[in-house]
DNA sequence: CGACGCTTTGAGCCTGGTCAATACGTGTGG
DNA sequence: CCACACGTATTGACCAGGCTCAAAGCGTCG
């Protein structure tokens, strides 16, 4: 039980904290702080003074390209850290999807409470390695599924998310626009959009508002959402 | 300096090992193990006995889907370390690329060094850090560039490669086929070759044979990558 | 020399992108 | 209360980049 972490999960980076010992205690401790949807909380460039921990909302993680070209590389949902793996500056933004609270905990504060508790160390390093898995899940989306395919696979991985968290696996509500999700499967806005229609009238899921998602058919869906690679 | 890593790279995933400290002494005395090309050095689902040091050779790094997609996550160069991050089961293949030769470091002695040098644990959280940056690029470049974009990014992170290494950043080997450049950065054979040529004809690169390049207008390529993201 | 693996090149098609118009929802101000 | 504006989503028509299928080239090894 000293073995390396990594994990499987999906839309799902930012590290799920699950029994995350010590790191509760510093973390209950931490101060609070209030963002805004569409407030960052912290931008590329941006020196790496805390880690943070979503406690309620959502934030998005990403990257751009010198002509504005968008490629988000993860949500960070309730329970999830943000900033870690950085080396002195961001190498990424952190933007709110929706109006959030997080934990704010100082690097310095980190490195405490670590070289107190060893422990601590293993299960920082297991949440990166977490991050490292769900990112090259990702990648073998964008790099090699259809558009529908892709779309599916993102519904179907929020739904498992939504079971984790003891909700409805078969409705739920989506923080994101049409864009961060096509910013995040590499499609543009109108092909998700084209997707989520055509899904519908396959009879495949309903969509009662923009945001708001029932999966009608699971077994369909997930045949759609093609080769779940291994594992499973 | 007890700073979090995290840094730059590109089709360098496997993270390099630059100082290494304790995990260099550790690792001379480590079994050595040759691989021929194609052979694998792990398997999706293989029990994660080992750590591997590359000393010779090149590994790629890749995931498949059911119908046989594959996506190549990274390839790791000598001095890189692969099988770092996994828990329990390996959730992707290693397989060599060319003949290669690895440092074998079994888990239950990194576990030991780790506990007897403090450094080594941030080693290596430092290791995977520094591949979920490099994965996270590689999605950038798979997610929102062109084909052509692709290819030149590629090219220009092995240049990079190269020179930090000592050698010609503009003559180089690939060790890999177009088929690997293919599926690692979510094109087809087809298209990688027929982008070579075409840079080629562009005046910009040569290629001697076909895993020889030569570039030879930095500035046009560098251009031709479209928007280094932020940094640099 | 022939076989095999890798690469290149060609022709045609299709998925998904682009551009553009319209719809929908919410909040604001007259 | 309605008109309007703004942001987001949907839908349509068209286009093109990259994929598919297919046929040669080329190098290497037996």
């Amino acid at each position: 039980m000293h073995s390396l972490s990594l994990q499987t999960a999906a839309p799902h980076t930012g590290v799920n904290a699950r029994p995350m010992g010590g790191l509760d205690r510093t973390l209950a401790q931490a101060t609070l702080r209030r963002v805004e949807a569409k407030e960052f909380v912290f931008i590329e460039g941006d020196p790496t003074t805390h880690v943070f921990r979503v406690e309620t909302g959502a934030v998005s993680l990403y990257k751009v390209l010198a002509d504005g070209r968008r490629q988000i590389v993860g949500f960070a949902y309730p329970g999830d850290l943000i900033g870690l793996g950085a080396q002195g500056a961001h190498v990424m933004n952190a933007q709110a999807i929706k109006p959030t609270r997080l934990r704010c905990l100082a690097m310095a504060t980190l490195h405490r409470a670590a070289a107190e508790d060893p422990a601590l160390g293993l299960r920082l390093y297991e949440a990166v390695a977490r991050d490292l898995a769900a990112t090259r899940d990702l990648m073998l989306t964008t790099g090699q599924r259809s558009a529908t395919e892709r779309v599916v696979s993102f519904l179907m991985a929020f739904s498992r998310r939504s079971e984790r968290n003891g909700q409805d696996p078969c409705d739920f509500e989506l923080p994101m626009t049409r864009a961060d999700i096509g910013d995040f499967l590499g499609l543009t806005i109108e092909t998700v959009s084209r997707t989520f229609t055509k899904l519908k009238t396959l009879g495949l899921i309903e969509l009662p508002q923009s945001n708001r998602v029932q999966l009608v058919d699971l077994d369909q869906l997930e045949s759609l959402a093609a080769g779940e690679d291994d594992r499973s």
